[in-house]
DNA sequence: GGAATAGTGTCTCTAAGACAGTATCTA
DNA sequence: TAGATACTGTCTTAGAGACACTATTCC
């Protein structure tokens, strides 16, 4: 950090935050894009982002939040840092900073589809503005990553789940199938489950499943465990 | 995103790169810091940072290898994005934003200390200006972590080295003894090196060890493996 | 030859995956 | 009762660690 000037002479470079807002709907990932109104890129859909506001931003977390609420009306969702775009050519408006974060919603917390705010599966993604086709592509592999090792897909769900649901939910983001024995011995391992007394999924031709929800200590924070799913 | 105005009316955010420059000395872990020479935090240490310079920098991470250049002569070092802090009281000045890397050198390529340019072991750091404390840690933490199942500690050494020695580094980043037939299996795994034919280290009173150096291919890029050292 | 460390073969132990059994619901 | 899926016990298999043995150097 340098050590002159409180406000440099250098030009100012354009200073933003942009969110990948991942969600779960039948059994595909996907990203929600906005469709931009205005030059550069018009029309082309792209992250939801925005520009830092000095006054009212806490950090770089907090503005990725209120973009989130402001574009998709979603409130404390789990938003994590994923990596910071920098450079003269990304945006042609000048030298630009977008520090990205993603955020994971279960499908029923997501505003439904309007003009400029829609929902594409990760795997078939439109023509996206500036880089940001590889700033999903790396929060995506960022999930699958994490979700190896990690109870990650959890913020996919809702507040309770059984474990073939949540099973699935891994599947879906991993890609393919997990063994159920060894799954069920990961989630004991990383213990952020309990189940609800009493509470079972009902009014289907077979066993009903016990419905868990996660433990209140790992609302926010995420549980790891040292080997991961192999997958 | 934004969709408005090429250069936005919100207050510049100060924008600068930040640099954790680490290095393995006498078996333990150190980072290279800078002594500032002004207010704010005159006469603390810091990490070696500068004002990206939307004239010349082509990006973010060579705004950081300039800045490592600038203030340690250190030319294509491993340079790898660790995260960005941004917020509006870290820095006095005002709202900022420091978008971190972390380097590692072999010991041999660093310059010796000299005033305002100093080592100090990561285990017992002295005050800090800014936040760079917490920066420090999340930075060997990320180190440690990688290294648990990536060839990422091969960067501290030089282009040979011999499997005996790389382990004690390994052992030195972890912190803890590495089992050396698991070792030995994993660098095998990872495919990383190759025998320098012929070429052994003489001159002890034992057998010799081998001479490996990273194939061409691995000269940037760090190999992983699916199941790390399990340390 | 002795001391020291390099390098390797192999056994053990832990953890992941496969498989099959029992449990419990609806129709 | 048949069919379906939840859940669990246990065997198999793969990989990590422990241990010991051989190899090669200097003194």
């Amino acid at each position: 950090m340098p050590a002159s000037r409180p406000h440099p002479d250098h030009p100012a470079v354009i200073c933003t935050v942009d969110v990948v807002l991942l969600t779960l709907s039948a059994g595909q990932l996907q990203v929600v894009l906005h469709q931009r109104p205005q030059e550069p890129f018009a029309g082309s859909w792209a992250l939801p982002g925005g520009y830092i506001h000095a006054q009212r931003d806490e950090s770089a977390w907090h503005a990725a939040a209120r973009v989130l609420q402001d574009k998709a009306g979603i409130v404390s969702p789990y938003l994590e840092q994923l990596a910071t775009y920098a450079g003269p050519r990304r945006d042609p408006r000048g030298w630009s900073v977008s520090i990205v974060y993603f955020a994971l919603v279960p499908e029923d917390l997501l505003p439904p589809d309007r003009p400029g705010l829609k929902r594409f599966a990760v795997s078939s993604l439109p023509r996206l503005a500036f880089d940001h086709r590889d700033i999903v592509e790396l929060a995506v592999a960022r999930v699958r990553s994490k979700s190896q090792y990690s109870s990650l897909p959890v913020y996919l769900c809702g507040d309770q789940m059984t474990l073939p649901q949540l099973q699935a939910v891994y599947e879906a983001v991993l890609g393919e199938p997990v063994n159920k024995v060894s799954f069920r011995r990961k989630i004991e391992e990383l213990g952020m489950l309990e189940p609800v007394e009493g509470a079972q999924e009902t009014g289907q031709a077979h066993r009903p499943a016990q419905i868990y929800r996660l433990k209140p200590a790992f609302q926010r924070t995420l549980s790891v465990v040292p080997r991961g799913l192999n997958a």
